[in-house]
RNA sequence: CGCGGAGUGGAGCAGCUAGGUAGCUCGUCGGGCUCAUAACCCGAAGGUCGUUGGUUCAAAUCCAGCCUCCGCAA
């Protein structure tokens, strides 16, 4: 078949990848411009881009899709079906209706739940057991289009936000892969959403990453995981920002000592305000990130120190 | 030229402000104690202090450049 691809992060590569393996005439990929990243604001051009350009497949980076120019380039490909996994712009309607068919989506979240830009991490943050993938067909809604396949997986206990992306978009790539099929022979059915029971994952920012010691040790821990690894949870001890890197729930309901104040050293334990969590990974500012072991090795705390 | 921090034996840190014998907590190795131990005691090995050059009688420490890593900001 012939396929546009449009995706631009990591998630996406895997999808791309399978499209090509799959023999699919992969006529073009889409990607979001090139952007300054890092420190030296180095230009860095998206993921999908690099694996593109591998395959030797031709790539544009629009500003827009809704400027004509986008819709006069598909127009003149004439692709039989358009694959858009985590692409990170809105499609207008008249590309939507382009392909015979249509604008197939490859979304993170078993939907109509967690529509948006962070399925993922908000399943872990929400302690969820169960997520997977849901493909669909586009429409002109953010992730309200109809449903055609899912896939379901557990999320473990200590999972973060990072392991389950990397499994997620592996299992994506499959059922992109069983979605076309499926398409070609026309041996799906289109499933609606059901709105009411819908809800947005909104992207993550640093505003939400200080933990509160007072919350129960399964938030907590839920937080340190479902921020992994970015933008990761932070505190502070000895007056100094840490970001908790990795952490395990040690009780869930003894109540020991005030919330942050370290109750044990080996292994490394600290209260929250319902049970208590162990540390395992931390980084201090400007220092690399450390298993706990190390980190006692350097700096002296003593049980009775508080974080916050 | 976005802002800032850091590079010291295998690990994590101190020492640098006011240049002059390389230190701490651990690990490793040897020995001792012990029914036994990740415990305790004694001893040992292991570092051209990121790199290059400069200042100096003398540089981990001061100055300049380079490399690498990290935080912030995007």
């Amino acid at each position: 078949m012939k396929i546009v691809f449009m995706g631009t992060p990591e998630f996406a590569v895997p999808c791309l990848e399978r499209l090509i393996q799959d023999g699919h005439e992969v006529a073009a990929v889409f990607t979001q411009p090139d952007k300054p990243k890092g420190r030296g604001y180095a230009m860095t051009p998206p993921p999908v881009k690099v694996c593109a350009l591998e395959h030797g497949i031709e790539v544009f980076q629009p500003v827009s899709m809704k400027d004509g120019t986008a819709l006069e380039i598909l127009n003149n490909i004439k692709p039989q079906l358009i694959a858009v996994v985590a692409f990170g712009k809105i499609l207008p309607k008249e590309i939507l209706d382009l392909p015979e068919y249509g604008c197939i989506n490859v979304h993170g979240s078993l939907l109509p739940k967690y529509r948006g830009a962070a399925p993922i991490q908000w399943s872990v943050l929400n302690g969820d057991k169960i997520t997977g993938i849901t493909t669909m067909y586009m429409d002109v809604g953010l992730d309200t289009g109809d449903m055609l396949l899912k896939a379901e997986t557990e999320i473990g206990e200590n999972e973060t936000s990072g392991e389950l992306h990397d499994r997620l978009a592996v299992m994506g790539a499959q059922l992109l892969s069983e979605t076309v099929k499926c398409l070609e022979k026309g041996s799906v059915e289109r499933i609606k959403q059901d709105n009411s029971q819908s809800c947005y994952a909104s992207m993550l920012d640093k505003s939400m990453c200080s933990i509160d010691w007072n919350d129960s040790a399964v938030n907590v821990h839920n937080k340190v995981r479902g921020l992994s690894p970015w933008p990761v949870a932070v505190a502070s001890i000895m007056n100094k920002k840490v970001k908790i890197h990795k952490t395990k729930v040690h009780d869930t309901d003894g109540v020991k000592g005030e919330w942050g104040e370290i109750v044990s050293l080996d292994p490394f334990v600290v209260a929250c305000g319902k049970g208590t969590v162990e540390i395992l990974e931390l980084q201090l500012e400007g220092k690399k990130r450390m298993k706990i072991k190390d980190f006692l090795m350097g700096h002296r705390l003593q049980t009775g120190e508080r974080f916050s």
